[in-house]
DNA sequence: AAGCACACCTGCTAGC
DNA sequence: TGCTAGCAGGTGTGCT
């Protein structure tokens, strides 16, 4: 759930929290998040000592850059993902309870914990190199450019849609073609944009890759400044544990069977690929 | 080679 | 009331 918004807000809470500090101890009580690493002993291993010198995000993607160590300044990260459920939470102290599902934490040298908290396990955490210290570490390196900080003008969504008969929503939550949009915000950016969802990407015009384009410049920043969408089943909250509040805003997402905001007609669902896309019939052609 | 199905996992909800 | 089945979500793999 926590889609390109949700992971801008939890980095820019955790990265005065982590900026300049040292982690003194790393805990890995479940496995599985950090099920990229060798083994969880080396995960632990690799953080213990290092300073956080810097955080940055990828689509959905946190980075948090390391001091020290064989490779300099900035060249080790720590790369997370919150899959679906994750949430990184700070602590003020090791003595405030730990949430169900606490499956990493970090403890700080002023005190602090960050602890990553995920029930539904989807989410990782794992130690990589960046050749280039302000750069993508390796295994982003097959992400599309970034929605918010690298999105381009219409031209580069009309190539990447050029040929391709997989429906435009899908499309635009490939990561590959584009980096940071799920299920939530495709739904309300082609709603801006007047474009329906299960239309072939190739059948999308320069116009409406124009639309698009503004749809998305809108809708990523709003969302952020509202401090990202909270749903009721996967319940998304910042790095001090509050929802955000930017669903109140959504004009299609999850209100099928509710009347359009713009035009009054019945907001309408459809399977796509596994998913459900929400569109309004009436204003998306 | 694009596009699709499926596995991964848990908690909530709808339906019986 | 208590149970089960279904669903929700993002990514990666593997098949067609």
């Amino acid at each position: 759930m926590p889609e390109l918004p949700e992971v801008e807000v939890v980095r820019r809470d955790l990265d005065p929290v982590l900026r300049g500090r040292t982690v003194v101890a790393a805990e890995v009580g479940r496995d599985r998040a950090v099920r990229r690493e060798p083994a969880p002993e080396a995960f632990v291993a690799t953080l213990t000592g290092r300073t956080v010198v810097a955080t940055s995000r990828v689509g959905k993607f946190l980075v948090v850059r390391l001091d020290g160590g064989l490779e300099g300044a900035g060249r080790d990260v720590v790369i997370v993902h919150l899959g679906m459920s994750g949430q990184l939470r700070v602590a003020e102290s090791a003595d405030e309870a730990r949430l169900p599902h606490t499956h990493v934490v970090w403890t700080l040298d002023d005190g602090r914990e960050v602890r990553f908290v995920d029930p539904r396990t989807f989410g990782q955490m794992w130690h990589a190199v960046s050749t280039d210290p302000g750069g993508r570490p390796e295994p982003l390196g097959h992400l599309g450019p970034d929605a918010l900080d690298d999105l381009g003008d219409a031209t580069m969504l009309t190539s990447r849609f050029a040929g391709r008969r997989i429906a435009v929503k899908l499309r635009l939550m490939d990561q590959t073609a584009l980096a940071g949009l799920g299920n939530i915000y495709t739904d309300e950016i082609l709603f801006r944009a007047g474009v329906a969802p299960h239309r072939p990407s190739g059948s999308v015009t320069e116009d409406e890759c124009v639309a698009l384009v503004a749809a998305i410049r809108a809708v990523l920043p709003a969302a952020i400044a509202a401090r990202g969408s909270s749903l009721a089943d996967a319940q998304y909250v910042d790095g001090r544990g509050r929802p955000g509040t930017y669903q109140e805003q959504f004009a299609v997402h999850a209100r099928a069977g509710r009347p359009c905001p713009r035009c009054g007609r019945t907001v309408a669902r459809l399977a796509m690929g596994g998913r459900s896309a929400s569109f309004c019939p009436g204003c998306q052609r």
